[in-house]
RNA sequence: GGGGCCGUGGGCUAGCCAGGCUAGGCUGCCAGCCUUGGGAGCUGGUGGUCCCGGGUUCAAAUCCCGGCGGCCCCA
């Protein structure tokens, strides 16, 4: 019998060298080439597409279930359209790229590429919306939309056409019914990473850094594996602030017109880069068996003599495989050895190999590798389906638990601002710092912490340590501070 | 917002400072042989606007200016 070296699969790069891991990761697992011409874009390859499709499916079923229904608007928003919400143009002009010319000539009016959707949305809510009859009224769109970053852009986490964005617009008859549908937005979002395993922070953004427009604004954010924070997410309630611009109005049972509430929430590719750092390792990607585009490979192990058992075993096992409703692949490739081909399928993060060896035949059995741990375990080729299927629900929550763990490590409740300044120093995450609620004190702490504020506990209850650290006066809350993307 | 580094076949890179030979290596890719339980080997082959534009020069991958693109650090 051979003896089987176990192999270790480290995180050391994935970690101390996320940069480069993440690049080298997006290239050698097919995922993006972000080689193209223009800052800040990038072309998804097949297999990186793939993923993103099938994340993208997980979001149009949670929506589609929850009465939300899909449009799609232009892309252009006239210069007058964008302006008529007064902070919201503040927040987006410098970061809009505008059309100004059709062809030679000059526009008579300039058109953004959307930086966002809601100056697009206001006008057609006023057409659609007249009575109480026509509310709720929850559209969602999937979308790129642009942004002239003038910081550094990176695959997926930065672009300057941002991809994939799904954002949801609704109007509401009351104030209540647009808190209720924040909260389901939020649930609606909960569900959706905890479908892809990315664990998460909720918070509300301090009033200096909601989204431009927004009565409040919650976000998700979660840390990437340099101790970073990165909002994956974001909730806003918008109250009247764009429906008094657009005047959208609809005339209530006792003939009465009112403005409608307004919501709106989005999630971008970023999404995408999250699952992928955060379930990773120094092999490459590991990916959510949900979201695999590839769940199980099949690699023949051809002995000189064995070749035919071999192969005709390892087709078997893939028909069983593929009948059983798994996404499947038999790499047959005559001219690349197995042990290359279980790098090139680790890096690309197919959740569990099969190998069929001539030992394996002998025995009528399979031997199944997990991703993860790279753990190895031998069934009968009769139970190989349903052994699978097994592996891949624990697998899905092997990586949901250990993403879990991972981040909670790195949220630290403190007292001071050395403490904080020192925990993040050491390995970055999120420190949770007394708060008074003065919104001064919580731009002083931005200071003196060296970090950004992600805002208030949504998800938790906040406790406090002690005083806030600025003031000294007693504290309402925490806030949450982290370096971020 | 401030500072720095870099751009050479698909990928990684040497050469640049101190201008001058057919732009060198590793890897990949293609064909064949031989192999196959963790990145095998051999033989032959393929692949370059040295990022773009301008300037200096007898001569530019190399020096200068501008642009485009990528990366890092600090606030």
């Amino acid at each position: 019998m051979v003896i089987i070296a176990k192999v270790r699969v480290s995180r050391e790069e994935w970690s101390s060298r996320f940069s480069e891991w993440y690049r080298r990761m997006l290239m050698e697992a097919g995922i993006m080439d972000y080689r193209y011409p223009v800052k800040g874009c990038g072309v998804w390859l097949p297999y990186g597409f793939k993923l993103r499709k099938l994340i993208l499916d997980i979001m149009r079923g949670l929506l589609d279930s929850t009465g939300h229904q899909e449009v799609l608007f232009p892309t252009l928003i006239p210069e007058d359209m964008l302006a008529k919400e007064a902070e919201h143009i503040r927040g987006f002009e410098e970061e809009c790229f505008w059309v100004t010319h059709g062809g030679l000539k000059p526009l008579g009016t300039k058109l953004a590429l959307r930086p966002t959707s809601e100056t697009a949305f206001g006008p057609m809510f006023k057409l659609w919306i007249h009575s109480h009859a026509d509310l709720p009224m929850k559209l969602y769109q999937v979308v790129n939309m642009f942004r002239y970053e003038t910081k550094a852009t990176r695959p997926l986490i930065r672009m300057r056409e941002v991809l994939t964005f799904k954002e949801a617009h609704t109007c509401h008859a009351t104030p209540e019914e647009a808190e209720r549908n924040i909260r389901e937005a939020i649930g609606i979002y909960k569900r959706f990473f905890d479908a892809l395993g990315v664990p998460y922070l909720i918070s509300r953004r301090p009033e200096w850094d909601k989204f431009a427009g927004a009565v409040y604004t919650i976000a998700f954010d979660t840390i990437m594996p340099d101790g970073r924070a990165m909002q994956i997410g974001t909730v806003h309630n918008l109250g009247q602030n764009f429906s008094r611009a657009f005047e959208i109005t609809y005339e209530r049972p006792d003939g009465t017109h009112e403005f409608v509430w307004q919501t709106c929430y989005g999630i971008s590719g970023r999404v995408v880069a999250a699952v992928m750092a955060i379930h990773g390792d120094d092999h490459g990607l590991v990916l959510p068996p949900r979201v695999a585009p590839i769940q199980v490979v099949v690699v023949p192990i051809p002995f000189k003599g064995a070749e035919e058992a071999v192969y005709q075993a390892s087709r078997e096992v893939a028909e069983r495989l593929r009948e059983a409703g798994l996404r499947t692949y038999l790499d047959e490739r005559a001219d690349v050895t197995p042990g290359e081909k279980f790098y090139y399928w680790e890096r690309k993060g197919v959740p569990v190999r099969v190998e069929i060896g001539p030992r394996d035949v002998e025995r009528q059995q399979a031997t199944l590798v997990r991703r993860d741990t790279l753990d190895r375990s031998e069934v009968p080729i009769a139970k190989v389906a349903e052994a699978v299927k097994a592996l891949l629900k624990h697998l899905t929550e092997a990586l949901r638990e250990r993403a879990w763990s991972w981040m909670k490590e790195r949220v630290k409740p403190a007292v001071g601002v050395e403490e904080a300044r020192e925990f993040l120093e050491a390995r970055g995450g999120v420190v949770e710092l007394p708060w008074c609620g003065d919104d001064e004190c919580g731009q002083r702490l931005e200071e003196e912490v060296d970090a950004r504020v992600l805002g208030t506990p949504e998800d938790v209850e906040a406790k406090p340590l002690g005083p806030c650290p600025i003031c000294g006066r007693e504290a309402k809350t925490v806030l949450r501070m982290a370096r971020t993307y």
